[in-house]
Order: C-alpha cells, then structure tokens, then sequence
RNA sequence: GGGCGAUUAGCUCAGCGGUAGAGCGCCUGCCUUACAAGCAGGAUGUCCCUGGUUCGAAUCCUGGAUCGCCCA
C-alpha cells in the first residue's frame, strides 16, 4: 500500500464485508427470552414492486440509527423487515407485460394469473430487500415477511372474520371512487384532488309545462343523463316559486322535481345545481335526503351505460363532447366559462376516479376511530413532534368508512361466500352470504342457514392492500397465537418510524385495527418525519425527475457517508431536509462532508494504531486517575459528557443534534485537540507518561468508535474490529454503549480549558501575524495575575509549548516590560512573543487596537446593564455575577492593551 | 376558507430568553511522521418586517410579508 492511499477509507469493501458478516451470523436476530428491556420496530414495508429512493433511504438512516443504538444500550432489539404485495402496482405490471404477449389477465385466467404473479414475485420482486441491506440496515433478515405469507394471511382473514363478526365490516350499495384505469374500487385516500383548467357549462332545463327554464352549471356535462333532480338553496328567493315544479330534462326527457337543498350554494354559478346521485358524493348525499332515485349512466370500464341511451358506449369523455354538442344543437347550452377546479385523480391509474355506485365491502370505522381517539387523550400513541398528533386526531373524527373491496385478482380473497342459490345464481346486491375460514365451513353454515341445497360460490373480490399493512405490527409476529414469544416480547411495538404522507394510510389504520384485534394501540410513539428535497427545495420523487439514487450515492461515498448525511441535516423531528446533488458529476457536496468524517476517523484510528505498539484497548487497561495529565482529565470530561448528551438526545428522538455532538466531539475534542496533545508523550521518552497516553488514546477512540457507530455502522465497525483485535462473532453492534463513570464530568476544568485553548489560539494568531515559518521556534510568555489560571498553564507547559511550536513557555504573574515584542491580550492573559526585530508593528498595533475594541465594547454593554437597578434587582443572581465576572475581565483585557499599545512607542 | 411548517453569513442549515454559531465557499500560509478527503490563521450577519411582554428578545406573544405543505 502507498502512503497517499493508506490515509484514505475506501468504504466499498468495508461495507460489503461487514453486511455479510453481520448477516451471516445472525447478529440483528434477537430471542425474545433473551435478557433486556424489549425494543421493537417493524419497518415501514415497501411496495413490493419498489427500487430503493432517497425516501426509504432517509427513513432507514432514521430507523437503524435509533435500532442500532437501543442495541448498543442493552436493550432486546428487534427490527423487522419486510414488503407488501401492492395488489394494484403488481397487477398493473403484470397486465403491462401480458399486452405485450399478446394476451391477457382474462385469458389466462385467474389460477395461472396467480401463478405468473408468484413467479414474478420470486424472481424480479423485492429488489428493495437487497437494496436495504446495501445501507447496513440492522434488521433481522430471518423474520422477514411478506404480506402475503401463510401467517399473515391467516391474520388478514382471522381479522376479517373478527371484524365481521362483530358488525365492523358491513358490504353494501355506496358511492365509491372508481377507478376506471385499473377497474377497481379504491379508497378516499388513494383519490388526489388536482387543480386543472377545465370550463363551465351552462345547461337550460325546460319547464314541463313551457313556461320558462331553469340554468344550471356543471363541469361534467356527460352526468346531466343521470340527473333526477335540479336543486336550489330554500333561501334563495329567485327560486323560491319553482320549488315543487317539473323540469323536462333535454335529451332524455326524464321528468325531474326542482328540490330545495341548503346544502346548494346560491353564490355558485346560477344558484341551481344538477342533481346526479349516482355519480356525485354531494349529489348521493342529496338523493338519500330527498329519497331521490338513482340512475347509473356509466359501466366499470368508464363508458356510456345502457341508461345513457343513444350516448351507449362512448368513452366518458367522448360522451362529454357529444352531450355538449346535441345540448347545443337543441339550444339547451347556455353559455361555456373556462373555469379552474380540483378533479379527483386516482393515485394508481392517474386518471380522473369516478364516484359510481357499487357493492363493496366496508369498514365501519366510526367505532373504531372513537376507541384510538380515546387512546390518544391517554396519550397512546406519543407522536413526535407532537403536531402531528392533531392531524391524525381531526382525521379520525372526521371519518368516513372504509371502501376495503377491490375488484383484482391479486391479493387477500376475502373470505365470503355468497348463497348464490337463494337468487337464482345471480349475484345480486341483496345476495346472502357467510363468512368462513374456508369453503367447507361456509358451505356448512350455508347449507345450516339456507337448507340443504344451498350453493355457494366465493366472493371474487380482494381486499386492499392496507388491509393487511394495517395489522403488520402484530400479523408479523404470530397473531393470532397470542402465545408466539414475538408477539408477548415486541408487541406492541416501541416505536412507528414513518412520514407524515402516510398518517391517514397507515398510521391511522393500524391504530383503529390494533385496537379491534388487539385491543391495545400497535406502538407507543409514533416518530413522523420530513421529506427529502433536492437543493431547489423541491419533494425528490420519480415524476418530477429529481429523484437521486442513494445506491449511487452508497458507491460514490459509502453507506456510512450517505446515512450520516440524512441524519445529521434533521434539525429537531420531522423537518425536511435538503440533499444537494449535480447530476453531471454525480457528487454531493452534503454526502462528501460525511465521506470526510469518515476519512477523519479512519486516521484517527490508523495514528492511534500507529502508537499503541499493537497494544489494544483491554490489554492496556483502566488509566491509573493519579497519573492522568489536565488534557486527559479534560478529554475524559468531554467524553463523558458527549455520551451522555447523545444518549439523552437519542432517547428524545434528537438524531441530528446527536448526530452533530458525534462529528464536534470526534472533530474538534478528539482530532484537533487530544490527539494533538498526546503526539507529545507518545513520542516523548518518559515511559510512564508514554503508558498513560496510550491508554487514554486507545479509551478515547474505543469509545468514540461506540458513539459513531449507531450513525456509521460499518467504518466503526471495521475500526473498532482493528482496534481492539476482537474476531470471530464479536461485534461492535452488540458491545455496550460507554458508561464511564461519571466522576470524570468536570464543568470547571472544562470552563478553564477554554482559556488555555485560546491561549494557544492566540499564540499562532500572532505567530501567523508576524509572518512566522512554522519550522521556526518562538518562545512564549503569559503573564497574569490571575493564580489559578497560571496554574492552569503550568500544568499544560509542555502541551502549550508542542502546540505552539515554542522553545520555551514561561509563565508569570508579575508584569514584564518587553518593549519590541508579538503581544496580545484575551481576557486576564497577557501573551508575548519576543522576537525581536522581526515584528511587523503595524499588524501588532493593529491586534492590539482590535483587542482594546473589543474589550471596550463589552465593558460598555456590560457596565450598562449593570447599572441598570431592575436588572441587578430582577434577573438571577447568577447571572448577574457572571456579567460582574465578565466586566472585570473586560476592563483588565482593556487595561493590558492600553498598556502594551503605550510600550510600542 | 381552515390548519401546519419555513424565513439567521454568499450557499446549506444549527441555535430558540443572558454579548450571533457550524459546514461548504472565500482570503493568507503550510505536504508539520494519522489525515491535502488534511492543518493553522483570517474576513463575513438590520437573525423577514411590525408592534408588544421582559431588567434583557434571533429566541416568547400580536399583527403582517414571502415561500412551501396538508385538509376542504
């Protein structure tokens, strides 16, 4: 190896190693009799049909910063993998790929549907998984699940029935969101309203008896077929004489009532509204109101129904063009606005849903919600950062059942049976069935319920897919068995790590079927975080095409890199944070911040393993305390104090201030200062001193190595492996995170260290102000009259005069008159350099007036505030005495410039 | 229309009652035996505006501006 290379980590091998190793022995596969307070995740699975972006790769930064240090504190961790089946996603690929054969889903038909769907998942599904590992995520790969699996099935139709049972799930005739791309029913949720340019039209609807016409507006003309009424507010005093009378509708000639409905805005348009129940919510609500008839115009496929008369068979938006043309040629249109509003959009088909109406299957979600609403007023579960708390609570209270049929061959057949000879063998809206756990059961209690020759024929339908995502915190470990170890040591879950996209999806869902099933909330806190946006501040995602590939990032600067860099920019919980990439050099000057700190600890490991002559941490031992220098009495302090801070911003949910602590502690404490003090003694030929700084040096960065490694998994790894000579199955993912004792905490030395760090600041301050080599020596004196603070320096002479590059450091407390000389003052302390005519005095005079400033701005916000009576009577006594502090060391910094200005000339 | 977030150095962002911070970029000097992916030194702010609370406000409260998100 040559010595350019040695200083640089190359991350690639490292990574890959420790990934299999970990892995390969079942490092992340925890028992749940094993000792520890239990802590347990399932991830948040991923479509099944998904490639890995920023997104999951933020999200998994998140989740196995916060595993991997529950782990290092002893706590029984477990974090569990796994993917969802994406009913709509697989379906839609597989019919894609179909099309291109030259066949289709009907063709095949369902059974050899299924199978090429299995033989898919097997051999192209879950690339994510892999791509996962790619990150060093600490999850148990043994415990992995698929929603689809035999277990969670069972709990898909286990729960189901229980629901069922107990009236939660109801099938009947609503208005559901139709999605005509994939011919399914889908949820509320997966409808997105856009705002699209479309117009206004403007229809006359005739009196039946001639005597005039009402106008209405749409922006759906093809709906007027399906019209049963025209409504106008009952306060509306321009209609307030039609109400009760009977318009002919144009083109189809139904004969329909003017009704009045507060519900109509009588600011909107003409003040009338079409009335369409069967393809409008607002419209459905209305005829349920006004017990109006129903009358659906449009088939699955999106096109003219037979109910649309000679429109029959036109595509709905065809039928829109031709309905607005045969209006006009009957002089019904009244006029055309453009006009600007929001469509439902299917978030799978991408095309506009249409509100038809449909048998489905539903969730009674009201009496659910109110069991999680009454939960979250215990506090369960604990949402951070708590705002999201409140959104997630006005959603539940204002809910709306949920549409849990769809019409696709892949997923959870719903465990329904209809009775299909109690209807002449056709299914019907009003067709019986039961639920069972399989085909004899329900023939069974069929042939119980409706005699002996009752048949029976399986409901076609699936259920969503969040169906079974919203029983994963517990479908994953056991339930129903509610003796699995899984399910009794992790359930229910510690915490939920998930964005705040998905709240209502998931989040909501599994609270309200936990509650159902498990009569528990699934998690106890809920951790909601941002997005990843690129450096224009907009959401990465795969249609915009600012999506960057964290695999590419993962090769270019390492996994570590790109995991460090997610989670340090999080500012509190649940910020987006911005990761900056040029896609022409494929660099990311964010990612290489972290490659470097890398880089940094990589040689801070390689000079401690330079200087412990192949000693390691455990054989050097426990420094003896008597023998410790300040510096290593300081180090420790810091030491101790930044795990501690860690821990408690970690136990709080503070990834990325703990995150910065690492990189400050480990940059500047460690790097810049500690080992920089040790190269002394290392090198130095007293023995004693050389022990204790290699065991101070060996503590220092095993410990360092311990907090690093929840953020970097796979350099600390490797270091601490080279460090510390461990082999076999030993891993730093299961040491102990640090517990040092506590004694070493040291506010006071560490308040006077910052005056002995200045000291030395502004040594080379004025060592670079003189324009002095760093080859060439200098000798410095500090004087001040402060004791213990001379004390101080005395103490670290010999750190000072290495760091300082000075030949000798002398420490007085008694003014010294050297005329021709580097000077400079910082609070009590006087420093000089005498070298003699070498100095450059304008640059001294000019320290020293920047010097005389500064003091005397401070002395005169200082003295003000503190000849202010209300502020010595009202603020607290500490802080007062501290600013009295502060104003003496002001005026003595003054004093000592004024002094040094005056011998300059 | 209702709700939420953001606004601090050229850029990206911390700080959230006690004299304004980091990284990157910039300027100067260094290949000093861990690291040039580095080291040392340096320059750089009406903390969006407005009132108010307070002895004291970037920080808390009113109101407003701009940008962004969610729900209707």
């Amino acid at each position: 190896m040559t010595s350019s290379s040695m200083g640089q980590y190359d991350p690639k091998p490292t990574e890959a190693r420790w990934q299999s190793a970990w892995e390969r022995c079942g490092a992340f596969h925890p028992d749940p009799h094993a000792p520890g307070p239990p802590y347990g995740v399932v991830i948040p699975p991923p479509n099944v049909t998904g490639s890995l972006h920023m997104g999951h790769a933020f999200e998994t930064a998140l989740i196995d910063t916060m595993v991997r240090f529950k782990r290092l504190r002893g706590c029984n961790t477990l974090c569990l993998p796994g993917m969802d089946h994406a009913s709509i996603a697989v379906q839609t690929l597989l019919e894609k790929e179909l099309a291109r054969e030259g066949t289709s889903k009907d063709q095949l038909g369902r059974e050899a549907f299924l199978e090429r769907a299995w033989a898919w998942k097997r051999e192209s599904g879950g690339a994510i998984a892999t791509q996962l590992r790619r990150l060093g995520f600490s999850v148990d790969w043994q415990r992995q699940r698929f929603t689809l699996d035999p277990g969670l099935s069972r709990a898909v139709q286990e729960s189901f029935l229980r629901l069922h049972e107990k009236g939660l799930i109801y099938r009947g005739e609503y208005l559901v969101n139709w999605c005509p791309a994939s011919g399914s029913a889908v949820s509320d949720l997966e409808v997105e309203m856009k705002e699209v340019e479309g117009h206004l039209w403007y229809f006359r609807y005739p009196l039946t008896d001639g005597s005039g016409h009402l106008e209405v507006a749409t922006t759906r003309p093809e709906t007027m077929l399906g019209d049963v009424a025209v409504a106008v507010n009952p306060g509306d005093e321009r209609y307030a004489p039609w109400v009760g009378r009977t318009l002919t509708l144009p083109l189809v000639g139904r004969q329909i009532p003017v009704i009045a409905d507060d519900h109509v805005d009588p600011q909107f348009g003409t003040g009338c509204v079409k009335v369409t129940p069967a393809h409008d919510p607002n419209d459905f609500a209305m005829g349920q109101r006004h017990g109006l008839p129903m009358v659906t115009i449009m088939d699955k496929d999106g096109r003219m129904g037979e109910a649309a008369g000679r429109f029959c068979g036109l595509d709905r938006f065809e039928a829109r063009q031709a309905v607005v043309a045969a209006l006009a040629a009957e002089q019904a249109l009244a006029k055309v606005e453009d006009y600007r509003h929001s469509v439902p959009y299917s978030d799978r088909g991408k095309v506009p849903v249409e509100p038809l109406l449909s048998t489905q299957w539903f969730v009674r979600t009201q009496p659910l919600a109110e069991a999680c609403l009454t939960a979250l007023n215990q506090g369960r579960p604990r949402f951070v950062p708590q705002r999201w708390a409140k959104v997630y609570q006005n959603w539940l209270m204002d809910i709306r059942d949920w549409c849990i049929s769809r019409q696709l061959w892949w997923g959870h057949r719903i465990p329904a049976w209809f009775v299909v000879s109690e209807t002449g063998f056709q299914l019907q809206s009003d067709t019986p069935y039961v639920v069972a756990r399989n085909e004899t059961d329900a023939h069974r209690e069929a042939r119980r319920r409706y005699g002996p020759n009752a048949k029976i024929q399986q409901d076609e339908d699936v259920l969503d897919t969040w169906f079974s995502s919203a029983l994963w915190p517990f479908s994953t470990m056991g339930w129903p068995d509610m003796e699995n170890g899984d399910l009794q040591c992790w359930y229910p879950n510690s915490t939920l790590f998930t964005g705040f996209d998905i709240i209502f999806f998931w989040v909501a869902r599994m609270t309200m079927m936990a509650s159902a099933c498990t009569n528990t909330m699934p998690f106890a806190d809920v951790y909601i975080h941002g997005l990843v946006r690129d450096e224009q501040n907009r959401k990465m995602s795969k249609s915009a095409g600012n999506g960057i590939d964290p695999l590419v990032l993962c090769e270019r600067y390492g996994a570590d890199a790109l995991r460090f860099s997610l989670v340090r920019g999080v500012a509190g919980a649940g910020q987006d944070i911005r990761l900056d990439f040029d896609p022409k050099t494929q660099t990311s000057n964010t990612v290489e911040v972290s490659r470097n700190f890398a880089n940094k600890l990589w040689n801070a490991t390689r000079f401690a393993l330079l200087n412990l002559d192949g000693a390691t941490p455990r054989s050097l031992g426990q420094p003896d305390p008597d023998k410790l220098s300040i510096t290593d009495r300081w180090i420790f302090s810091r030491l101790v104090r930044t795990s501690r801070t860690m821990a408690d911003k970690l136990e709080n949910y503070g990834l990325g201030e703990a995150a910065r602590s690492l990189y400050e502690f480990a940059w500047n404490d460690v790097c810049d200062w500690t080992i920089e003090f040790l190269k002394r003694r290392l090198n130095g030929s007293n023995p004693e001193d050389r022990h204790t700084a290699q065991q101070v040096l060996a503590l220092v960065m095993e410990q360092l190595l311990v907090l690093a490694h929840p953020f970097m998994p796979h350099i600390s790894e490797e270091l601490w492996h080279r460090l510390t000579g461990a082999h076999g199955e030993t891993f730093l993912a299961r040491q102990q995170w640090p517990r040092l004792d506590q004694a070493h905490l040291n506010d006071h030395l560490e308040q006077q260290f910052a005056a002995l760090i200045d000291a030395i600041r502004v040594v080379r301050h004025l060592r670079a102000v003189a324009g002095l080599k760093p080859s060439q020596a200098a000798d410095v004196l500090f004087v001040s009259n402060n004791e213990a603070l001379c004390q101080l320096l005395r103490e670290a002479q010999g750190d000072i005069a290495s760091l300082t590059r000075a030949e000798t450091v002398d420490i007085s407390t008694t003014t010294v008159n050297l005329p021709r000389c580097l000077s400079a003052v910082s609070g009590e302390l006087q420093i000089l350099l005498p070298v003699g005519g070498l100095v450059d005095m304008d640059a001294l005079r000019d320290r020293l007036q920047k010097d005389l400033g500064k003091a005397e701005k401070e002395i005169a916000i200082l003295s003000d505030r503190l000849s202010n009576p209300r502020f010595l009577d009202q603020a607290p006594q500490d802080v007062v005495s501290k600013m009295r502090v502060n104003l003496r060391e002001a005026q003595q910094q003054q004093h000592l410039a004024k002094h040094r200005l005056a011998s300059l000339d």
